[in-house]
DNA sequence: ATAGCTGCAAAATGTTTGCGCGAAA
DNA sequence: TTTCGCGCAAACATTTTGCAGCTAT
């Protein structure tokens, strides 16, 4: 594996965020480093490193726009319908359930993809103060 | 709720799946009844009884085309990267970590996402043959 | 009459790709 | 000298939408 430059600081930068951003946040981020690259390139560049399983794609269901993700340990995703935040979780007894998976379906996991869809605390607490001024 | 002919043949049609049809599929077998429809009627229609709870939108992560689904019991999908069929398997007891989550997280979870990656048993033999044929 | 539904085609959107050029091994 | 990566812009694919007419209430 390679690396640009580019390459290089693409990584860089998503691993420097905490959230998960889109190609094109990534390209905001990136271009005050290296104001010349272009969004192909980011969006080249991480095709490349989730082939090599250097990072993770996400397509969070309901959003359009695929985020990604330098955290490589298993982890389950906690979706906010409110603020489309994405949230980490980490759920470390569930790759136990592969094994029952194959023996009953013969199915082979080998990645999984958790979401839980709902409302996070700071936006049910907005929510509940809109109600109670009404 | 209201039902127009082609709301309902498109729920039917849907109904009478096993697999998960995306929009243009559904679009083609809906036509063999109703040749007159537009696939700008069947999208709209699904988007109405998605938002309805009537059918579920599944975003198969790696594929582009949305899947609609009108089973609405709980369940978790299998998706095989070499056919890119999804299979349907139950989880019965996932739900039960809502609580979990919401105490440690304060997120409020609504709706769970749950898809396995990897490779169906019949691939899988396939990937086999191949190999040994070699 | 009024609200909702439809076909059609155009638009919108996120992502990919072809090309010619330049940099690196 | 050959492979890889780049910027740019055009292409692509799925889905949405504006419009004008139609259907049912």
């Amino acid at each position: 594996m390679r690396y640009s430059s580019r390459r290089q600081l693409i990584l860089d930068t998503l691993r420097s965020c905490t959230n998960h951003p889109t190609a094109e946040e990534l390209y905001t981020m990136v271009r005050k480093q290296m104001p010349s690259i272009s969004l192909g390139t980011v969006y080249r560049n991480l095709n490349v490193l989730v082939d090599s399983d250097e990072i993770r794609k996400f397509e969070p269901p309901g959003q359009i726009k695929a985020r990604y993700d330098a955290k490589r340990e298993e982890h389950a995703h906690l979706v906010c319908r409110e603020c489309n935040t994405v949230y980490d979780l980490n759920l470390p007894e569930v790759s136990s359930i592969d094994e029952e998976v194959e023996k009953i379906t013969g199915f082979c996991t080998e990645q999984r993809d958790i979401v839980l869809n709902g409302v996070c605390r700071s936006c049910r607490d907005l929510l509940r103060n809109q109600r109670t001024a009404l």
